[in-house]
DNA sequence: TTGTATGCGTTATCAA
DNA sequence: TTGATAACGCATACAA
């Protein structure tokens, strides 16, 4: 019977030049196509079956002079897995302002994501329109990968929630406890700011005031919550004026304010770390204008790291987020979870850094 | 007859949630596969089957609420597009020296990408081993995207080549003319230094110097070629003098011999900008060393942007490199040879900035 | 206007 | 140890 000519796609392009495919490598090596597959890309150690050394060594040295290539494109569709994992961030993932930037955290996750074999899909976030614009199905593009990791502050719950409930594999860089269900890596703000506040009491200061805006973020809360930890700990009490808040340090934050502190017997304050940096900044220009010397005294320490543009100051005392860290961490994190793992590491330390801003208190009169 | 077992791969997976499929959508909209891919990639404007309204409204809201998002290595091995373009780079892309990242080059990549409606990947080069280590098919999983952007300088010729030749789109950002057939997207140094020699003449400056590293990378022979450029067009001579060169400025260029330049009436340097900042450096240490003041004995101009360990001097006259906007063309180059357009934009004007490193020359007794 | 039947290049399974 | 064969998810030629 003649084969009648059925439906379908045509069978080749033609016009462009095409790289040689399995089959070809074996046909020269006279062998099948998926003897090629089993000596091209070898189980991990042992699993799998053995080749005998013979065809191997055959079917590579005809992949060898046809300069056969393996098509990523049909590897990860055939493999189910398109070793990709997602990065979201929902300002622009390369802002202008390198300030504000995610950069340090991307080192760590780039770095990781190699090391694991994965590659990174940027989505643009709802930052200049173009490819997702923003709609509420923006967030589904990044279905596309593995799995996604998520950077910054304002997360569209409901999106996010649909993404897990779907069982998309989904980290957030940054505590996010409250989105029930969304794994998460973050810095342990409490432990690290009780920290500081211990070493300042033992170097002798009894009277400690937190600096910080009037915020609910977790990264906000956290560094009070250490902070009433650690005059517990230190044994010193915690009366309401030892938490300042203010949305706008500049104008809430007065020099006769810091000096009526100073007579009640303040003789640290320790600031929280913001996109801003605000808190820090009104926190150093009170200081100054109420003309008290630092360490002498007081003592000022910083939760977190300086602003960019303070670089030529001394670095003041507090701790250091190790963002790079934070990136792999979260990476570890989503390819366990991309794996089909439980895996969870919530908390990624970070470390007291020593400065010139503190010191021991004056003795008072 | 019973249909007997057939060998083959086990039909699904069965126990993880799996992100759905056209099939998924069709079977939801009530209608065929096939028909599902007609309405989500259509074909630009007019070309192909017609579909009904309705279908096509049942259909987007099937895949809307299934939150479906097309597989981009299914799509790629169909032979068509996924609107992904590939970012690689030879040295990591966030390398932990802030310095030497290609950031500023990504903020205009990432916006541009984003305009045109693609999403970028990442792949993670010959950063550290993991994803593909080194080996000939470590270039070769750029393949996945629609085209690829090549940044840095060590470029694997060979690799690099066999892409453009499978007719694989690829842009490097930086000049390549060497390469041949690789597309590329550079600043116009030569114009840019061009101006600036031509202006320090303009000022008065008749003996100007060129100090630049030993290297035959295009950045570096581009100024070079700028700096006769403009000496000849301001109509001054170009002893041989008038080039510097070192591999090791500090050491060569001496307090001694710049006070012998001043001697013979060289009123202004120029010095190219490098990885390092190694030139720029040497020539400023130098002039102090040599109690030049800056700039009424010496005029400096530097060919680039100083380094970031610099910031806090003055800004010296010179040039930016619009590097955002360098991959901004990049990118669009990229877009049109993924669209098949043969465009070709290669330089991009750098911008003269002036500083306070520049003035007349004293006059002379 | 929509459904059917391939084909893209791999990987994975089972039979030989 | 190797070879058929199915399936991965999508796009497209052709039939209905």
């Amino acid at each position: 019977m003649e084969p009648r000519k059925r439906p379908g796609r045509t069978p080749a392009p033609a016009g462009r030049t095409s790289r040689p495919r399995q089959a070809e490598v074996a046909r020269l090596a006279g062998v099948s196509q998926a003897t090629v597959s089993l000596v091209l890309s070898p189980k991990p150690d042992g699993k799998g079956p053995v080749i005998s050394e013979e065809t191997r060594r055959r079917v590579l040295e005809a992949a060898r002079s046809l300069g056969y290539v393996p098509d990523p494109a049909a590897r990860r569709l055939a493999a189910a897995r398109n070793n990709l994992l997602g990065v979201f961030s929902f300002t622009a993932t390369f802002p202008t302002d390198v300030q504000h930037s995610y950069y340090p955290f991307l080192v760590g996750v780039e770095r990781e994501a190699a090391a694991l074999g994965y590659d990174l899909v940027l989505f643009t976030g709802s930052s200049t329109g173009g490819a997702g614009a923003a709609g509420p199905d923006a967030l589904s593009r990044v279905r596309l990968a593995d799995g996604c990791l998520f950077i910054g502050r304002h997360t569209p719950r409901p999106e996010l929630k649909r993404l897990v409930e779907d069982g998309f594999p989904v980290v957030h860089l940054g505590r996010r406890e409250e989105l029930e269900g969304v794994a998460w890596v973050g810095a342990d703000y409490v432990e690290a700011t009780r920290d500081v506040v211990v070493r300042l009491a033992e170097l002798g200061h009894r009277r400690i005031v937190l600096v910080r805006e009037d915020d609910d973020a977790p990264a906000s809360t956290d560094r009070q919550r250490g902070f009433l930890e650690g005059l517990e700990e230190a044994g010193l009490p915690s009366g309401p004026t030892t938490v300042f808040r203010s949305a706008d340090p500049q104008r809430e934050l007065t020099p006769e304010r810091l000096r009526a502190w100073a007579d009640e017997g303040v003789t640290a304050f320790v600031a929280e770390e913001t996109d801003t940096g605000a808190a820090w900044r009104g926190l150093l220009s009170a200081v100054r204008a109420a003309g008290l010397d630092c360490p002498e005294d007081v003592s000022l320490a910083l939760l977190g790291s300086p602003p960019a543009d303070l670089a030529s100051e001394p670095v003041p005392t507090g701790f250091d987020i190790p963002r790079p860290q934070l990136g792999a961490a979260a990476v570890r994190l989503l390819a366990a979870l991309v794996a089909g793992e439980e895996a969870s590491e919530p908390l990624v330390g970070c470390v007291f850094r020593p400065g010139p801003t503190t010191g021991p208190p004056r003795a008072r009169p």
